[in-house]
DNA sequence: TTGAAAGCGTTACCAC
DNA sequence: GTGGTAACGCTTTCAA
């Protein structure tokens, strides 16, 4: 037997669709004694509504398309869970789409995404290029980004001031007495990842007096442990004399210590890293990793609900910053000498 | 102004709906000079279809729905991942519910995807209830369970054969010399990744004549660094005589390594870990994890390709057991004595 | 090769 | 309060 739709609901209710309508939108216009028959009716068939038909008439699929690169990443699957987290709280599905998985290309996602209707988009971790916000202005559906570099800077971003993060994070090793701080880098030409937080650490020397020297960032174009555990082997045969590290990524932080252990150095009592992110990798290094977080559940949270927001409004939101802060854990020494 | 239907492109291009639709499916009847001027048309007007009214009328969203605990974790988010690739590579898009977070309970879900009409379901992680089932088969789509465990055995799991792997694993350390070996593992109410991990260990044991100790094996109810890390304390405090450990997860070896380091042990010299499912987590500890590898991302992918076929079969498809292999790295140390 | 029209399951407007 | 019905954008017979 086929599920029953409305129209058999109201047939064996013996009322009109309309009426079933009516009282499944929480609208007026019905007796209870109607209401009461109607939702029993409805119990007893195990009548589900369509929420394809809904979508058809409403014009909307109170679905939210997300797009990211990578999602067994750290970084992305705790956005996830913030963005799904939030999304179904207010009613919204959540479609993901891996970008750099199955040789999909971000536009045949958009595509894809424009077919099914979706209310919204986010986008997570990637590249906004022209080209897309081109394509997403077509689709005429609000967007906005998280953690995400855009070429296009109207499009409302959620991030952390990542210069600012840097900023921070280089400074906590200079008040710790540290003034060979060499920094392992993603790679310069990320505008997200990569070249905020290169300034940020010039800049917390700059303010400190100490000169910056070129050689003692190093940067592969990742930032996953293998690009640490090479950074950091280069960065250490050039530059043995340096006393801390500010690594991009808790990950990049991890493949350093893994990569100066084997090099016979004990963290943090001769080299002191500090890390970048937050995720839940850096409780686990050892030693613990003193790092610097971010909020990412917050931010896929955050995003979402700006986003509901314009849809609603039917404009684009503001974006947000969203505030990071240092975990102090056993990653760094204090080498100040206390006479 | 609006964006274009399928009766706008028919006006503009002086044919009818009818002929549209059919150059859209690849269908026949028509002429290779009339598709061509639809094509144009379309790409003109920037035509794009309109998934949720062909959904209404085919009886089909091309969507799945997968339900989890928790995807930020580093099991789950792989397995999602291997579900998105294969989905998306077969026209599917891919809903995902977090049962665990947003409040909501996983027949709230259930109705939701329900009502969002999916052609298929996917439970990762997490156990499938009567109740759940119930109501899956009143939903009338078929089902399959990644890495869970479900009550109703008829429904098609794919997952590893945890019980041989855990075996594999012990026996892994028996071979290597090691007769005091305790085990660090998650809820033995777990019929999941609890009892069968335990039984597994408890069979290696006694094929190699060591006799069970049941304080031998200590738990918590999760399977994260902090229950390693509290499993591993009690564990080494009663049993000091114990040269190896088995655990039933990355995070709990991870767990154990800390605790191992901080009470002056070390790994794998004066205590061998191995570990489980074969995360990004275990080539990033120190020393690098051996450990027993669940390949996560084939699972997700095979999962989907048995889902796909039983919604083109109307029926349900078969589980699989997906080979697992034991990853051999740093944290597990030989104590024969090679004379 | 093409078009007209019914119908998919809903909602919303207009009558009564 | 309630019912009839057009419309949402599309696919698919049935005729021409």
């Amino acid at each position: 037997m086929q599920k029953p739709t409305i129209k058999d609901v109201a047939k064996e209710a013996n009322v009109s669709i309309a009426t079933v309508s009516r009282i499944l939108n929480n609208g007026v216009g019905y007796s209870a004694k109607t209401k009461e028959l109607v939702l029993r009716t409805i119990q007893e068939m195990g009548y589900s509504p369509n929420a394809i038909a809904r979508g058809l008439i409403n014009k909307q699929s109170n679905t939210l398309g997300v797009l990211m690169p990578e999602i067994s990443g750290l970084v992305s699957a705790e956005i996830l869970q913030g963005i799904e987290k939030a999304a179904h709280s207010q009613g919204q599905s959540v479609i993901v789409c891996n970008t750099a998985a199955s040789g999909k290309q971000t536009i045949d996602y958009l595509k894809l995404l424009q077919e099914k209707q979706v209310d919204g988009l986010l986008f997570t971790s990637q590249y906004l290029t022209n080209e897309h916000s081109t394509y997403i202005a077509k689709m005429n559906v609000p967007v906005i980004t998280i953690s995400a570099y855009s070429e296009d800077d109207s499009i409302p971003a959620v991030r952390v001031d990542d210069e600012r993060a840097a900023y921070d994070a280089v400074r906590y090793l200079i008040e710790r007495g540290h003034r060979h701080i060499g920094m392992i880098s993603g790679s310069p030409g990320d505008r997200l990842a990569g070249s905020p937080r290169i300034s940020g650490y010039k800049q917390a020397l700059k303010d400190a007096g100490i000169a910056y020297d070129e050689s003692k960032v190093a940067w592969r174009y990742g930032f996953y442990f293998e690009d640490g555990q090479e950074s950091c082997a280069h960065l250490l045969k050039q530059h043995p004399e340096l006393t801390a590290l500010f690594a991009a990524s808790d990950e990049l932080a991890a493949g350093a210590i893994t990569t100066s252990y084997q090099l016979g150095l004990s963290i943090p009592d001769d080299l002191s890293i500090i890390g970048y992110d937050g995720t839940k990798l850096s409780k686990m290094t050892l030693p613990a990793l003193t790092t610097v977080s971010q909020n990412f559940v917050e931010m896929g949270e955050t995003a979402v609900n700006r986003l509901l927001n314009s849809i609603r409004a039917g404009k684009n939101s503001d974006g947000a910053i969203i505030q990071h802060h240092i975990i102090e854990r056993a990653s760094v020494k204090s080498i100040i000498h206390t006479s």
